[in-house]
DNA sequence: TGATTCTTTATAATATCTTTATTTAATAGA
DNA sequence: TCTATTAAATAAAGATATTATAAAGAATCA
């Protein structure tokens, strides 16, 4: 299983190491930002599973970095932040946060708050276990089975299986694709796209010159079936 | 559009009340238990799309409802209580609660709790699906269906057919067609639009040499039923 | 360091679009 | 109704764009 990672924006130093020790120790990958503009660059390189955004950053109000966010970051954003406001929290709220904690905050209910919200995004999809034909996806084990035989996936490969099992039937467009596994910046890189798609079929597909799960829908994306 | 449904199971008649009038004024159907046993009833018997229990309930202590209800419910449930213990949150959130909220509340930062967790749930997308007896259009998935069999459109075949099912009854002109497919500047490349057309036939009409679907109006244009 | 994975480049294979030629159908005028 | 004329449909070849595959170089991780 891969860890899960959060990404931390917030100015304070010793927030951030709490934090980081934390997160750590239970388990979580975290990465770390001290501004609003760098948070955001971080996120569009390399999407995390949830963010930690402080409200009170030197280059920008937090609840602007969330609009910002929120164009195109998908899964959770908690808000961290000293103003226990109510026009703030319903402000957060109203723009996509996933919660709202005030500073200082207790580190177990934060915790369990980022445990609630990674819950939330996994259980999108309620079946754990993604079935196609030949293809068992088991997204709690991070298993991959072609005719009940585990096969190896690197992580970019099980992304990528992983959003369009979640998809089935949809087209997805390569753009689309390279900003949910690349990250915004890169989807221009259809290349990319072509050649873990093409390793891909070589592991799931029982014919990879004929595939009958990932179908190219040329000039657009491609289609899991 | 329907009006959402909240319960709230809680003993106090004040609350009761207090909640009510905020929720109904706020467009929410609201139904009401003043016990946990009477509470699960209800939700059993016409479950909403979110629940507001108490934790300090007469004949069950709210977290047992809570463990209780998550066995069959999979809405939000928001959980009011008095008690502002670590111990307490950290135990409902990882047993479901959808957020935690310590009385007294601020009534519009409930509300904005109650949207965001309505929101997560409403998220789940509904596909807009056109029909037109054997063909079905689904422009969400860019599906087309032809007797509930898949079919494969190229890019511009599929824009023209978009383009003629939403105009569904009204004459298209060839000028009109060709600006909006491809784009201005080819309003004279009438014969581009007669060699698609006929792929489109091909595809998507019962019988291509007396099509039903898209209809040649002589020196005009095309015509979608 | 060695093995694995990711990124990049080059080239082959396909798919799609455009163009031309020819056949078929529709329309208007006598 | 017949004929001349114009418009539309179809087929197929040529041109272009897109995708697949292999393989080398770079980066990463244990």
């Amino acid at each position: 299983m891969t860890k899960e990672e959060i990404l931390i924006i917030d100015d304070e130093p010793q927030i951030r190491k709490l934090l980081e020790i934390n997160l750590e120790s239970n388990g979580y990958k975290v990465t770390q930002a001290s501004d609003a503009s760098m948070g955001i660059k971080l996120a569009a390189s390399h999407p995390p599973d949830l963010i930690l955004l402080d409200i009170g950053l030197p280059d920008m109000n937090g609840l602007d970095a969330l609009k910002e966010l929120r164009t195109w970051y998908n899964h959770s954003i908690i808000i961290l932040s000293v103003i226990d406001n109510e026009e703030s929290i319903v402000f957060a709220l109203d723009n996509g946060a996933s919660d709202y904690v005030t500073k200082p905050f207790r580190v177990n209910e934060l915790l369990a708050r980022i445990r609630s919200c990674l819950h939330r995004n996994k259980s999108i999809e309620h079946n754990t276990i993604l079935i196609f034909d030949n293809i068992q996806v088991d997204l709690i084990a991070r298993a991959v089975k072609n005719n009940d035989e585990l096969i190896k996936l690197t992580t970019t490969e099980y992304k990528l299986l992983v959003l369009f099992a979640q998809n089935e039937g949809r087209v997805l467009t390569h753009q689309y694709i390279l900003k949910e596994i690349w990250g915004v910046g890169y989807q221009n890189d259809t290349q990319y796209l072509r050649v873990f798609v093409g390793t891909l079929r070589k592991k799931i597909e029982r014919n990879p010159n004929k595939p009958k799960h990932i179908i190219t829908e040329s000039g657009v994306g491609y289609r899991f079936n």
